[in-house]
DNA sequence: GGCCAGGTGTAAA
DNA sequence: TTTACACATGGC
């Protein structure tokens, strides 16, 4: 598996997700602007979320505070881009009101009971989750998404049924790295790049050489 | 014009 | 516990 990440980052080079607007955020605002993308990128593509980021930083409606002031159809408005920008506009503000009274203390806890204090939010999964333990707080936790389910069942014939299953598969694999956070950060990243453009040109699994099977979707998955 | 994108919640079977 | 479906814009 680590050959895989050598390969990647090697082809691709470093990704250094997460691509934050305001350059000179604080963290707390960081924080909350990577957590937006997070929730914003679900089932949509990235340039979509950056749009609807931007407007929602033209309009200074960057933070949680401004969000909860804010009606859900002018979030909406702001959004549409990224797509579900009702169902979207919702769960920002919920997350918003939890960001407020909760993200601190993730900090301080341990990854696992912070997982869960996230999962409990309506609107945030396991993925949306992880993106947040990973990309905003720095946990090491491996972003299961729909790309690395994909690349590695029909590289390494692996196929789990669950979200954790997966999860655990990378984990053990990856439990004695250094910097695991930041591997994992950069893991993810160059799996989503080399699905995303390259993997038809340069394939990495032989069923991908094959044809031009890689970007489509597994049957029953 | 069809397919897909850095998923999740809900409700029926 | 699994499966089906709604949510929706924009790029290729």
């Amino acid at each position: 598996m680590l050959d895989v990440f050598n390969i990647l980052f090697e082809r691709y080079g470093r990704q250094g997700w997460w691509p934050v607007l305001a350059a000179n955020a604080d963290k707390k605002s960081r924080g909350f602007e990577v957590s937006t993308g997070a929730i914003l990128t679900q089932n949509t593509a990235w340039r979509n979320v950056e749009k609807a980021i931007k407007n929602l930083s033209d309009k200074n409606l960057l933070a949680p505070e401004l969000i909860l002031k804010t009606s859900v159809s002018d979030i909406a408005e702001c959004i549409k881009p990224a797509g579900y920008y009702n169902q979207k506009a919702e769960r920002l503000k919920i997350f918003s009101e939890f960001f407020l009274g909760e993200f601190d203390k993730l900090k301080e806890i341990n990854t696992g009971k912070a997982r869960q204090m996230l999962l409990s939010v309506k609107g945030i999964g396991p993925e949306t989750a992880d993106s947040i333990l990973l990309y905003a707080l720095n946990k090491p936790v491996f972003v299961i998404d729909a790309y690395t389910k994909r690349l590695f069942s029909r590289m390494l014939g692996v196929d789990f049924k669950t979200y954790t299953e997966w999860q655990d598969f990378f984990h053990k694999n990856l439990e004695d790295i250094e910097k695991q956070a930041e591997m994992f950060n950069e893991f993810h990243a160059l799996i989503v790049e080399h699905c995303k453009n390259a993997c038809k040109k340069q394939p990495l699994c032989e069923k991908c050489s094959l044809s031009s099977i890689c970007k489509a979707k597994i049957p029953n998955a």
